[in-house]
DNA sequence: GCAAAAGTGTTCACATTACACCCATGG
DNA sequence: CCATGGGTGTAATGTGAACACTTTTGC
C-alpha cells in the first residue's frame, strides 16, 4: 500500500467534491427507566414490513438545520414529554445495510429518566417499557445498539453519580442499592454499600421515612446536587464496586 | 410539551420519507504517535480558504458502499501505509456549521501507531507529526475533536494495555513509563511502576539490553500478546495509576 | 409474636504510596 | 572518576470484602 497525499480528503478538498449520493443521518435513543426493581427501556413497535412485530428504539432523521445532539433531545421530548433529562451520546453505527430504506448512519444516545415523571404510558399503545433483560430480538441493529448503551451505562454509573436520574427525588438506600444491582447485575453487600455511599457525601438525609411498607421503614434521602457540583470541580467522583 | 406518537420516526416510517437534503458524512482520524518522549499527532495543512495555514486531522467522506469503520481504516491506510493498527471510534460531531462546505457530520476515530513503522514522513511535506501539547489552534472543530480523543486515550490506557501500539516491539521499562507519563501528564514513581507492570504479567523479558546509551543499559521487553488474550477472556485487565 | 427489612462495626487481605542506596555503562 | 539512569525492598496507609445481631414496623 503506497501512501498518497492526493487521496480525497474532506478537510482539504474544495466544496465541489461534496457527494452526489443520498446519505441519511439519524439518531436513536435508548431511554432507560427503572420500575419494579427492574431496569427497563422504552421501545416502539416497528411498522416497517421488514421488521413486522419487532420492537425498535425511538429515533428520527436529523434535520438539515439541527445539531446532532439537538436531534436526540427532540426525539426524547417528542416521545416522553420530558425535558432537561440526562442524555449522552454513545456510539455511531454505520454498517452499509443496517437500514432497509437506504443508507442511514445512526448515532446512538442513551437517556436516564424517571418513569413516573412522564405521562405517556397510557396515551400510546405502541410505546412500551420493556425489562432490559427480557429483550432478545429487535428490529434493525437495535439489539446491538441497546447492548452497547447498556455496557456504557454500567461503566458510567461507576464513574459518576448519574444513577439518581432514574430514581424519584426521595429514595431509600435500599432503592438505590436495588438500582445499582439491577444495572450492574451483581449482588452488593448492604453494609459495605451504605458505608461507601455515605463516604461520598452525596446523600442528604431529609429526615423522612418510607410510608406503608410492611416492615421497618427506611430513611429517605435526596441527591445533593450542589455538593456534587462542588466536588466535580476539584476531582472526579467514582462510585466503584 | 405534548407527547405525540405520530412524530416522524426513522424506524417506523416508510421509505419515501427519506430526506431530500444533502447530508455528508465523514470520518476524521486522530493518529497518535510517540517520538522523543513526546506524544504526537499526525496532521495535514488544510487548504480550504477558510482555514488557510491551519492544521487539520486526516479525514475523508464516507463512501456510499462503505461501512463507517472501514472508512476510517481506509483513511489511515491511505495516509500512513499502515494496516492492522489500533483504531477505535470515539465520538460523532454534528454541529450544523462545523464545516464550511455544507452539512458534514463527522465521526472521530483515534489510532495508535508506531511512528517509525510508516514510511511517510519524508514523502509528504503537508503531513507533520505535532507534539500534542503544542497544538492550540486547528481548522474546523478539530481542536475539540483532538481534545476529546486525547481524554479518551487517557482513560483507555488505564483500562487496557493498548499503549504498546505506540512503542517499538522491543522497549525498556523506562520507555514504557515515559510514554505513560506523556499520555497521562503525570510523574510516576519508578519502583512502583516496575512492580505494577510486572504483576500484570504482560511483559516478556527477551534477555536483551539497550545499546549505545550513555548510562547503564536497561533490559528490553516485549508485550506478551498471547498472555493478554488469555487474561482478557477471564476478566478485564486494568493498569491504573 | 412473627415476618421482613433497617440499621450498625470489626477484621483481614490486598493494593497503593512513599522513600534511598548501590550498580553498570560511556565518556 | 563522574554523570546518568538501572535496578531493587520495606514499612505505613488506605481500600475492598466478608460477616451477624439487634431494631422497628405491619400484620
Amino acid at each position: 500500500m503506497t501512501p498518497n497525499r492526493k487521496k480525497p480528503n474532506i478537510n482539504t478538498t474544495p466544496v465541489e467534491l461534496m457527494p452526489d449520493f443520498q446519505f441519511a443521518i439519524s439518531v436513536d435513543c435508548v431511554i432507560f427507566g427503572y420500575e419494579e426493581n427492574t431496569l427497563k427501556v422504552l421501545l416502539i413497535k416497528s411498522d416497517l414490513p421488514a421488521f413486522a412485530n419487532k420492537w425498535s428504539l425511538l429515533g428520527d432523521l436529523l434535520h438539515p438545520d439541527e445539531d446532532l445532539d439537538a436531534a436526540s433531545y427532540r426525539v426524547l421530548r417528542d416521545r416522553t414529554g420530558l425535558d432537561n433529562v440526562f442524555l449522552e451520546q454513545v456510539h455511531t453505527f454505520g454498517q452499509v445495510n443496517r437500514h432497509p430504506a437506504g443508507r442511514v448512519v445512526t448515532t446512538a444516545y442513551y437517556s436516564l429518566v424517571n418513569i413516573r415523571h412522564h405521562q405517556l404510558s397510557q396515551l400510546d399503545n405502541e410505546l412500551h417499557w420493556h425489562p432490559v433483560n427480557d429483550i432478545h430480538e429487535m428490529a434493525f441493529d437495535h439489539k446491538k445498539i441497546l447492548d452497547t448503551c447498556l455496557k456504557h451505562l454500567q461503566k458510567k454509573v461507576q464513574e459518576e453519580p448519574v444513577i439518581f436520574n432514574l430514581l424519584e427525588q426521595k429514595f431509600s438506600l435500599r432503592d438505590l442499592q436495588n438500582l445499582y444491582e439491577a444495572i450492574l447485575d451483581v449482588k452488593l453487600d448492604r453494609r459495605n454499600f451504605r458505608k461507601k455511599l455515605f463516604t461520598t457525601d452525596l446523600l442528604t438525609d431529609i429526615h423522612e421515612m418510607e410510608q406503608d411498607v410492611p416492615h421497618r421503614p427506611g430513611k429517605l434521602y435526596t441527591f445533593n446536587h450542589a455538593r456534587y457540583a462542588k466536588m466535580k470541580k476539584k476531582t472526579f467522583v467514582g462510585i466503584d464496586f
